[in-house]
DNA sequence: CGGCAAACCTGCGAGC
DNA sequence: TGCTCGCAGGTTTGCC
């Protein structure tokens, strides 16, 4: 499902129902999902406390006491429901069923499996190997176009592939890809070193923009992103270019409207007229 | 190291 | 109705 703007929905949905409560059963329901579940898993886990939801890149980490932490990544079709213990038995996709003190049950759901989960230091968290390498949240004061433009200098893809790259920026996914580069204007298949200051200036306030539009919507629903209260996200309204191929271009009044193309094997939506 | 294709999975809608 | 094909908010791996 899930960029930055979805992944920040579902930390602040988990926050209000698992801080500060203790998980009083875990179920893992299979061996594994993209990779197997670490050792002792459920045992681990089984009586620690929550103590915070944090989120980094798209990845959401749940701190937890005992120097814990629970790394979860949601992969393509992930979701994170918040329900009852006394409802309805799990279903076929529902891998990872957590029981809290307090009768709430969160449900990890995700029936393509790319979703991962690992346990680590919450202390040394930093420095887990799927978060090491990350680049800077672009919501943080310090994601700049001082920050951004060495970074994109020493790149020489399309800058639609190197906004992608998380080791790049954290966060971004094929969505906010397309939508970031229209509110810019600029070119999804333009290298990204030969990007000029002044468009590495509207880039970006666009990406920041986008961003925090989509995470105050609660993200977007396509497809399998539901916050966790079972809500949907609203930002799909908002897209001015993804999935919109055909349609009349939203910024200009071109005959042509909204082009698609394939850019490392996934669909990028763009305005030819509109982006340069 | 950079760049690119393929792989990992299941489900759904379109077209025949 | 039922089949095949293409496509899907991501990341890792392996090859050049």
């Amino acid at each position: 499902m899930p960029e930055l703007p979805e992944v920040e929905t579902v930390r602040r949905g988990l926050e209000i129902a698992m801080q500060g409560h203790l998980l009083q059963a875990v179920l893992q329901r299979r061996p594994d999902l993209r990779r197997p579940f670490p050792p002792f898993f459920v045992e681990r886990l089984t009586g620690r406390r929550v103590m915070a939801l944090e989120r980094r890149a798209k990845y959401l980490i749940l701190r937890l006491d005992e120097d814990l932490a629970l790394l979860i990544h949601l992969g393509m079709s992930g979701r994170l429901l918040i329900t009852r213990q006394d409802e309805s038995p799990p279903g076929k996709h529902d891998h990872v069923i957590f029981d809290l003190d307090t009768g709430v049950r969160v449900v990890f759901h995700d029936p393509r499996r790319f979703g991962a989960m690992d346990l680590t230091s919450a202390s040394l968290i930093g420095d887990h190997p799927l978060l090491r390498d990350i680049g800077p949240e672009p919501l943080d004061a310090s994601f700049t176009v001082k920050s951004l433009a060495p970074r994109l200098m020493k790149r020489s893809s399309a800058i639609k592939i190197v906004l992608l790259d998380q080791t790049v920026i954290a966060g971004i996914g094929n969505i906010y890809a397309s939508e970031a580069l229209f509110r810019a204007g600029i070119a999804p298949d333009r290298a990204a070193d030969e990007l000029r200051p002044f468009e590495i200036a509207k880039l970006v306030p666009a990406i920041k923009q986008v961003l925090t539009e989509a995470v105050a919507a609660g993200g977007s629903s396509l497809r399998d992103h539901r916050q966790p209260n079972g809500e949907l996200g609203y930002f799909q309204h908002g897209f001015k270019v993804y999935d919109r191929e055909g349609q009349p271009c939203p910024g200009c009044t071109c005959r042509t409207g909204i082009l698609r193309k394939i850019q490392g094997g996934r669909s990028t939506f763009y305005c030819a007229s509109k982006q340069r």
